[in-house]
DNA sequence: CAAGGTTTAATTGTGCACAATTAAATAATC
DNA sequence: GATTATTTAATTGTGCACAATTAAACCTTG
């Protein structure tokens, strides 16, 4: 009972790519949302997370810098690093040597959030139960597409 | 040279969890950028893709069964489903028969991007450059995220 | 050293994403 | 059948995410 005139498509959502890429998609989010419980006792969101997992590591970086990182433009991390400013997470300066430069440097209150956050990986591994040939495998595919999709 | 009183940290973002969950927000975010000179051409955006898909497949659901497939609240999906309702791919209005629910129903304009639409998976597919296994693993592995944070 | 080009952030505007609240309709229970 | 609880969308408010533009500082090259 299929007219001919209305040739039925392969089903949109059964499409190769987007039994992956919705996938991709949606987890991206859960993640997000796991790590909320953790992150708000902190008042931190994911994003501002990222910027201090750097931070933690260089106590001095330029917003090009964690840009580059984190794969964010400034239209991203300007407003966001402000409302971290106003937390005293962190400073915000132009580099005396090349105005056109932000120096973004982890103050006290910044640091002492690391202690704060250390126990958040491993709650969150437990969280995805993998085992660590998956893990790797993972870890392994989306560095794949991190690289083609550059 | 290390003083006793501050000892260094694991380097944070060397942790496992973080070497995971960071490839996979910054690869949903690169994969929605991959999409979108295709969409742009169609004035979509991602979600509304997906809501598409959908709609492509059943013509008519509720609002409460999109956010459900896609794992999106009505704070997301009833903006989102105002502006397509206005670009006349789809109608908004009541069940008659239970008030609560919002019907959507594919309008021809929406049904026409169907075949302008149709080509992209297979570029999608293109640009990820995954092999048959590969991308089976990770479909898997994803669903099991999906699951597992559910 | 002046003109033109490049680099770096900030700004502007649009569109998710989601928590929390509100409000209406329906269902359940007494 | 009125009371209470549940379901469903909409609303409100905050915070990304990103394209496009702007503006300042710096660099280059003639």
């Amino acid at each position: 009972m299929n007219t001919p005139s209305t040739p039925t498509p392969v089903n949109p959502m059964q499409q190769l790519a987007n039994q992956l890429c919705f996938p991709l998609y949606a987890a991206s989010r859960m993640l997000t949302k796991a790590y909320q419980p953790y992150l708000q006792e902190l008042e931190l969101t994911y994003p501002q997370y990222l910027v201090l997992l750097l931070l933690w590591e260089h106590e001095e970086l330029t917003v090009k810098a964690l840009g580059e990182q984190l794969i964010l433009d400034s239209g991203t991390l300007t407003p966001l690093l402000k409302r971290m400013e106003q937390k005293q997470w962190l400073s915000r300066r132009r580099d005396p040597t090349d105005e056109r430069m932000v120096l973004i440097r982890l103050l006290p209150a910044g640091r002492d959030l690391q202690a704060r956050a250390c126990h958040i990986p491993k709650q969150l591994l437990k969280k995805l139960a993998l085992t660590s040939t998956e893990f790797d495998a993972l870890r392994g595919q989306l560095q794949h597409i991190l690289t083609q999709l550059a």
